[in-house]
DNA sequence: GTTGAGCGTT
């Protein structure tokens, strides 16, 4: 029903632009032929790729995850991402740190975000909010969500 | 190389 990805549906978009380049190089018998063709190979290749996305082992679980995205203010300025991963993973899971930079120069910003799972990102806001870090207290909450919406299932 | 309230980039 659905293309798995965007890149399978560029891909079919663009087998089905050549396919029409070269039917029109064709005489009208041999565009009926070519057209059969085209429509089984691209119904088995269809039916193929379903096979193989549904039976594939384990991709499932990568995106399943549950994740929270946490603010993290007040961090001193040599805090690198390794610092502030390790600090936050003594409290879970820790799926993806970013340290804000300043666009033009580089320098640091002092603050980032932490995603985490939601049980996990709960848990580190709670212990890690108002906690003296490299002798500064960092400030931690639940970050705002950026507005994009198309949330399915 | 500096500074100190804050919510954003592939």
């Amino acid at each position: 029903m659905k293309f798995p990805d965007q890149r399978s549906f560029i891909i079919s978009a663009l087998l089905g632009l050549i396919a029409f380049f070269i039917a029109h190089t064709m005489s009208a018998a041999l565009q009926t032929q070519f057209a059969l063709v085209v429509a089984i190979s691209t119904l088995l290749g269809g039916i193929i790729t379903s096979y193989f996305s549904a039976t594939s082992f384990e991709s499932a679980t990568d995106e399943t995850i549950k994740t929270k995205t946490i603010y993290v203010g007040n961090l001193p300025y040599r805090a690198n991402e390794s610092v502030v991963r390790s600090l936050f993973e003594e409290q879970g899971t820790v799926v993806n740190v970013r340290l804000l930079k300043d666009k033009n120069t580089g320098k640091r910003r002092g603050f980032g975000f932490v995603e985490m799972a939601e049980a996990d990102a709960e848990k580190a806001i709670a212990a890690l909010n108002d906690k003296e870090f490299q002798q500064r207290t960092l400030k931690v909450r639940e970050a705002k969500q950026k507005p994009e919406d198309s949330e399915d299932e």
